[in-house]
DNA sequence: AGTGGCTCCTGGCGGC
DNA sequence: TGCCGCCAGGAGCCAC
């Protein structure tokens, strides 16, 4: 699952290859991957040269130059278009109909008009959701990408998803600020304080892996990294937000940076189907202390670690390093002493059970 | 206002 | 062996 370490390990390895490349035509093969349409987006993206990679929170933001050679793009898109469809994917033009009930994609998606956007650069922005890959040059695939850039020198950049909860956007660099309004600061950013996280939590009743995965108080952290942090912070997830002491709220602000900063260290977690723009999986799955071992020993304590549902999500924990005392969230009542045991061989559950 | 729950989507797994 | 149904999760949306 792409967490901000996974977006950032995708976007170290595109600034190596995609900086000057020029984006000759974008092809849609699954309409639901934008709310924008394939001409749209072809006049927001195709013509211009790729000037930057940024990330904010868990997306993708590629900056593209303004059209070059305005005159000419009517024509070539469309031929490289033809060609592509067929060494691409023969699968390319069987995209489904857009879905009745396309999901609203963005926090306030823009709708950029293509006669508006066209003149000036642009940006690009890809959110990975549950099984995004952005691959550079691949190789043949199983199944078609949702989208294709058609890059130049000739090259391609596809986007895979086996879900298919990933999104693509487009639209001029002024729509930016309110693509992005009401997302949290960036945990890395000079905003995120141990004041700000200390001002954020004070009164919230919302259990505290709730908080740390709400984007509009921390931008990018997720499933994985929430429960990493928790555990290095020594705090139990079902706490209550607002139960967090000064000196807790210091030690969760350091558990965080140093968990993402792991995670980005090791080029992030392939737990499910996660690598980077060439293909490399990750490796800090490999140095999970709780996430996904439900029913192995901590590494510190060697108590059985144990899983429960928080907010909906599968939620990692050892009730020897990370106890309860402090208040509980006042949902978290009922779950208390209910944890589920655990479940040998399910895919999100853990390990094998302890004896 | 803040919070929890439902929804989308698919592959993998358990159970029958 | 084969089929059915459940589960995972990021984030928008809705109800309470």
């Amino acid at each position: 699952m792409p967490e901000l370490p996974e977006v950032e390990t995708v976007r170290r390895r595109l600034l190596t290859c995609l900086p000057g490349l020029l984006v000759r035509d974008v092809l849609l093969n699954d309409a639901t991957v934008s709310e924008q349409s394939e001409p749209e987006l072809r006049a927001l993206l195709a013509g211009r040269r790729v000037t930057g990679l940024r990330r904010r929170g868990k997306y993708l933001i590629v900056d593209l130059g303004a059209p070059q050679r305005p005159g000419r793009q009517a024509e070539e898109p469309a031929a490289a278009a033809a060609s592509a469809a067929t060494a691409v994917s023969p699968a390319a033009s069987a995209a489904p109909a857009a879905s009745p009930a396309l999901p609203a994609a963005s926090p306030a998606a823009p709708s950029a008009s293509p006669a508006a956007a066209s003149a000036g650069p642009t940006v690009a922005v890809i959110h990975l959701r549950m099984t995004g890959q952005v691959l550079f040059r691949p190789g043949p695939a199983e199944r078609p990408p949702r989208f294709v850039w058609l890059l130049e020198p000739r090259t391609e950049l596809h986007f895979q998803d086996v879900r298919r909860f990933g999104r693509l956007w487009a639209f001029p660099p002024a729509r930016e600020a309110e693509f992005f309004a009401g997302m949290g600061p960036e945990p890395f950013g000079e905003d995120f304080t141990v004041e700000y996280l200390r001002r954020e939590l004070e009164g919230r009743r919302a259990p505290l892996k709730s908080f740390l995965m709400d984007q509009r108080r921390i931008a990018g952290v997720g499933n994985i990294y929430a429960d990493e942090a928790l555990f290095r912070a020594r705090l139990h997830p079902l706490r209550a937000s607002g139960s967090i002491g000064p000196r807790e709220a210091r030690r969760l602000h350091a558990a965080l940076l140093e968990t993402l900063q792991a995670g980005i260290d090791h080029e992030g977690s392939s737990i499910e189907s996660f690598v980077d723009p060439a293909g490399v999986r990750g490796s800090f799955q490999e140095i999970l202390s709780v996430y996904q071992r439900t029913g192995e020993p901590c590494r510190v304590c060697g108590t059985t670690l144990r899983r429960t549902v928080v907010g909906g999500r599968g939620t990692h924990f050892c009730p020897h390093c990370q106890p309860r005392r402090g208040g509980m969230s006042p949902g978290s009542r009922r779950l208390q002493g209910s944890e589920t045991p655990p479940r040998p061989g399910k895919t999100a559950g853990g390990g094998p059970p302890a004896v």
